[in-house]
DNA sequence: TTTTTTAATGCAATCGGTTGAAATATTCAT
DNA sequence: ATGAATATTTCAACCGATTGCATTAAAAAA
C-alpha cells in the first residue's frame, strides 16, 4: 500500500506537502495540490489511520462498551450512536463485555490502548470507584445507563424508580390492585430501583407487594414463562402482571394464552422498555418507552464534545424519564 | 499516559528490553522482567495500539461492515463475529454502510484505513468488480451472503434458492395451492432468488405463482401489513402466504389477525430468516432458519486466519443451505 | 586463570505520518 | 529595478512502539 513518501516522490515535491495536501492544510499552491490530488488518486493511496493517530494522539473513532450486540435493546442503543459518529465521520471501535468485571474492565482497557479520546461505557459490575477513574483519566468518558453521582455530567441515564412507579399507577388507576411482578434475578441495581419505584407507587394507594407476588427469572422470555408457570402454579391471585421487561411480558404473555387467560380481557400485561418486539407482539404490548436510541446519540455527542476540550458550562446532567406507551395489554381488572 | 519510555527510564533499562517484557519475549533475565512488571502496574501502562499497529503491520482487530445495528438479523450476525473475536482477543472495528454504493465504499475505505487486515463484509449494493479488487487487496476479505465465483474462496452465502424451493415444497406437502407470496421491493440479489426458488418448487408441482399473487413492499413489518391488506383488497384468494422474511411475516399475520382470518386454520403463514421475533410472535412462526450467527462466526474466522497467511488448500466454497423450523404458523389449507 | 559459549541488555533504524520553523520563490509597492 | 511582504515549499524533529545486530556481563569449559 502506497505511503506518504511514495506519493511525494511521484509527485516531486516533499512529505510535508503531500500531508498538508490531504489533510487540505493552507500553504499549497492549487497546481501543486491538484497534483498531488491526481497522484494520489491514481496510486490509491489511503492514509495511514495509526500512524496519524501516533502523531497527532487523536483517533477519530468513538469507543463503545456494550454487553453483546444480540439484545435488540443493545442494538438500538448501538444505533443511537451510530448515527451521531456517522455524522461526524468518526469510527465506532466496539468493545464487548458482558456484565463480568473482568470483561467489562477488560473491554475499556482495550479501548483505552487504542488511545480513542471518546467513550460510551455500559457497565453494570465495575465498581463505582473504577468507574470514576476511568472517567478522570479519560475526558470523552460517557457513562450510560448508570449514574454515579460523583461523575454526574458524565452519565446519561433513565430513572428507572419513576418508571417503575409509572408503571405501577397505571395499572392501579386502571383498577388492578392484585398485581404481581415479574422481575430480574440479575443482581445489578436496575430491578430494585424499579421494583423500588413500584413499591413507592402501591404504598402511595395503600397497597404492596406482598414477596409472594414477586417473581425471579433470567430477563428474558424464558424467565417470563417460568415466572408466571411459577405464579400460577402457586395459586397466586393476579389480575395484573408488570414485568421488568419486554421480553419478560412477552414470555408471560405466551404462557398466560397457553392458560387460556384472555389479555387484557382476564390479565393485564405491562412491559418496560419498548423495544421492537413490543409492537410486534400480540397483543401489542403497553409498556414504559426507554428512549435509549436518543440517550444513546445523546451520550455519544457528549462523549464527542469532552473529548475535543468542551467541558460543562454548568453541573448538567443527563437523567431521562420513562414515559409510558399504551398499546393493547393493559385493560381493566374482569369486573366479576 | 506513560509510555514505554517512561518505563525504560523508571526501571533503569533500555526501551528494547521494556518492550520484550510487554511482549513475553526472550531474552529478559527474569529479575528484570520482574522488576519491569511491577513499574508498569504501578504506572498504570497501556501499550499504544496504535504505535504498535504502525511498526509491527499487525492490528489485531477484525473490520466489520453492516448496513445496520439496528435490524435482529445483523445484531446476530455481530454477534456471530464478537463470539470468534473474543476468543481470539481480537477488536471490532465497525463501519456502517447502509445498502448504498457510496456508504459502502466508504465504510470498506475506513477500515481499509486503519490497516486492518481482516474484515468480514456485508454489502449489497457495490458492484462485483469492486468487491474482487477489494478482495485481492485485502488478504483476510471475506464477503457474507453474497456469492461471487471469481472469489468463492472469500464467500460465506446463504442458498436463497433453495430456500425459497423449500419454504414452497412445505406449503404445497401441507395441501396448499393457492399461495400468494410477499417480497421486497428492495432491488438487491435475495428477493430474486428466493422467489426464483419458489417457482420452481412451484413448477415441479405443476403450480405456479402469478403475478396477482405476488406483493412487493419494504422487508419489514409495515410492508407485510400492506402487503396483506393489498392482497386482501385485491379480492385474491390463498390459503397461504409466503413472505421474504419475518418480518413481514409478522407483519402480515398482524393485519390478517386484524381482519378476523385465523392462523393457521384459514391461512398459512411462512416466514424466512428465523430471527428472534419468529418465536416471540403468536402464533409463532413457521419459518426457515437462516444460520446468520454461525455463518458469521464461521466469516470471520476465515477472514482472520487468511490474514495471518493461511490460504485455502482447496476450492472451498461456504454455502449454507437453510433449514425448515416448523412452529405454529403453517398448517394445512381449509378442506371448505 | 584464560578462553568460549551463552544469556542479558542496549543501540539505532524504522513504521507513516504531522507540524513549527527555516528557506526559497513570487508578488507588489515604490 | 529593488527591497519588503507574502506565498510556497522543504527540513527535521517527533509520536510510541518493534527488532536485527552489536555489546556487555555472566556462566561454563579448558
Amino acid at each position: 500500500m502506497a505511503t506518504i513518501k511514495d506519493i511525494a516522490t511521484a509527485a516531486g515535491v516533499s512529505l510535508a506537502t503531500v500531508s498538508r495536501v490531504i489533510n487540505n492544510g493552507p500553504k499549497v499552491g492549487d497546481a501543486t495540490r491538484e497534483r498531488v490530488k491526481k497522484i494520489m488518486e491514481e496510486m490509491g493511496y489511503r492514509p495511514n489511520a495509526n500512524a496519524r493517530a501516533l502523531v497527532t494522539k487523536r483517533s477519530a473513532s468513538l469507543g463503545v462498551v456494550i454487553p453483546e450486540f444480540h439484545d435488540p435493546f443493545f442494538a438500538t442503543l448501538a444505533h443511537g450512536i451510530e448515527t451521531v459518529t456517522r455524522k461526524q465521520e468518526v469510527q465506532i471501535l466496539l468493545s464487548a463485555g458482558s456484565i463480568e468485571q473482568a470483561t467489562e474492565r477488560r473491554a475499556i482497557e482495550t479501548l483505552l490502548e487504542h488511545r480513542v479520546e471518546a467513550m460510551v461505557v455500559h457497565s453494570k459490575a465495575l465498581p463505582d470507584e473504577e468507574i470514576i477513574q476511568f472517567a478522570s483519566q479519560i475526558p470523552g468518558f460517557m457513562l450510560i445507563n448508570r449514574y454515579i453521582p460523583e461523575i454526574a455530567n458524565r452519565c446519561v441515564w433513565l430513572d428507572n424508580e419513576a418508571g417503575g412507579q409509572i408503571m405501577a399507577e397505571h395499572m392501579i388507576k386502571q383498577g388492578h390492585s392484585k398485581l404481581a411482578v415479574i422481575s430480574s434475578r440479575y443482581q445489578i441495581a436496575d430491578p430494585a430501583m424499579r421494583l423500588q419505584g413500584i413499591r413507592n407507587a402501591m404504598a402511595e394507594f395503600g397497597l404492596s407487594v406482598p414477596d409472594s407476588h414477586i417473581e425471579y427469572g433470567t430477563p428474558d422470555q424464558e424467565g417470563g414463562e417460568q415466572a408466571v408457570q411459577n405464579l400460577l402454579a402457586r395459586g397466586i391471585e393476579f389480575t395484573g402482571i408488570m414485568a421488568y421487561n419486554d421480553a419478560m411480558a412477552s414470555g408471560a404473555m405466551s404462557m398466560l394464552q397457553d392458560h387460556n387467560l384472555e389479555i387484557p380481557g382476564q390479565v393485564s400485561v405491562i412491559g418496560y422498555d419498548d423495544v421492537l418486539l413490543a409492537k410486534y407482539c400480540r397483543p401489542k404490548l403497553t409498556t414504559l418507552r426507554y428512549p435509549i436510541e436518543m440517550m444513546a446519540a445523546r451520550a455519544a455527542e457528549l462523549a464527542l464534545s469532552y473529548a475535543s476540550g468542551n467541558t460543562t458550562t454548568s453541573e448538567d446532567t443527563y437523567k431521562y424519564t420513562p414515559t409510558i406507551v399504551k398499546r393493547e395489554s393493559v385493560g381493566r381488572p374482569p369486573s366479576r
